[in-house]
DNA sequence: GTGTCAAATTACATGTTGTGCAGAATTGAC
DNA sequence: GTCAATTCTGCACAACATGTAATTTGACAC
């Protein structure tokens, strides 16, 4: 064997934390969110309540919340960009590739979400580290500091406003159309800077996402 | 006697409503919100516990929350700005009205908030039900259907992302910079399609906010 | 294998939050 | 003054979230 990786003990860290998700997730989608209490989620995942507690900080986190390990990743998926790519397009990629994920989780996360849309905006807070992550590696990039000059962090909640848009349009289109197009569209739109009137060619200016 | 207006009942709701919420405002100053119980507030506001819920669904939106009536203030403000004005202009005035309002809670608010920052995403979720005002009123200024049209979700997206960016880096910055001049380079920025290094200068295009 | 240490899990106790409910008090209209 | 509607209140109660201390588990050296 030569599985060097982490050893017996992270692995089963993360596969309580993640039978935790999956027991809130599930038992969500049948009962909502509300009627499910942190000790069914416990029992479903064959640990204590109190232990719950040491992997989510509140129930809604199992659901809705923001992995750190993923925000590293994603750190690292924006840091492997060209250096001379917009910033823009390139938080378009990162979140673009976070928007196509073909987890298990998602389909889940979306369902329970249609039954209490009120934790959409509790989901946007969640990406705060991950703008913070995000902020810190464009202003590496582009070489100011993000204390004092304003375009990191604008380039990224801007971005992220795309995203949140593009997610909320679909939900109130009744998520018909697909989603990587309103997503595509809304950075063309901000890249035009959002005249009104302007027809936005079928991404004109964008690097395709998808190979 | 002829202040029509509202009754005495509508009169004392708004008192009390406004007595709970600077009572909740004054003892986060002291002791952090987190340290503050609802029954503290309740007994400074004279009023009992129960009577707290049926104003705010919980301790936090006492702080943090937004009105329903202030969002209708600003979805006026905003219907009444001229009609071929761009939409992320119009946004621009509103939400500089909404940053200068010299109100008695803003400064205790920021103070609360600069001692437990994990406040700072929990108000921009409550900014939600604005962004849903703003949405509405730019579809109607602009004759699309919201439900289909992805520009005016996006428009005000981007424009709360502009706000609250602008926060953020005052914050960050130390709150030493004229955060009136971080907004409004912010709305320039996003206005030029925030392109890297393209120098923008001093609120170009953008009508002076300040009479 | 055995011993040792650190980390993780557990049960227990506890304070707080948020809600349902039924009765008392207040308000405004007639 | 009567009456209906609204608001406030006290009480009960489930669920949440955290501190603490004891126990179990995994990692590592010998």
């Amino acid at each position: 064997m030569e599985t060097a990786g982490p050893g017996r003990r992270e692995r089963k860290k993360s596969l309580t934390r993640h039978a935790l998700r999956m027991a809130a997730l599930r038992l969500s989608v049948e009962s909502g969110l509300q009627k499910v209490t942190v000790e069914e989620i416990c029992d479903a995942a064959d640990v204590s309540v109190r232990t719950f507690y040491s992997y989510f900080p509140s129930k809604e986190d199992a659901i809705i919340g923001f992995d750190a390990s993923r925000v590293e990743q994603l750190r690292e998926a924006l840091a492997a960009r060209p250096l001379d790519e917009e910033p823009l397009w390139s938080l378009h990629a990162v979140l673009g590739e976070m928007l196509s994920e073909s987890s298990e989780v998602w389909p889940l996360r979306m369902q329970v979400i249609r039954a209490d849309p009120s934790l959409l905006p509790r989901m946007f807070s969640s990406f705060t580290i991950f703008e913070r992550a995000m902020t810190d590696v464009i202003a590496q990039r582009t070489r100011v500091d993000p204390k004092t000059d304003p375009y990191p962090s604008l380039v990224t909640s801007v971005a992220t406003a795309a995203f949140r848009s593009s997610i909320d349009v679909w939900r109130s289109s009744g998520e018909v159309e697909e989603i990587s197009d309103l997503f595509d569209h809304a950075f063309t739109s901000v890249s035009n800077g959002l005249r009104r009137g302007v027809a936005t060619p079928p991404v004109a200016s964008a690097p395709s996402r998808r190979t």
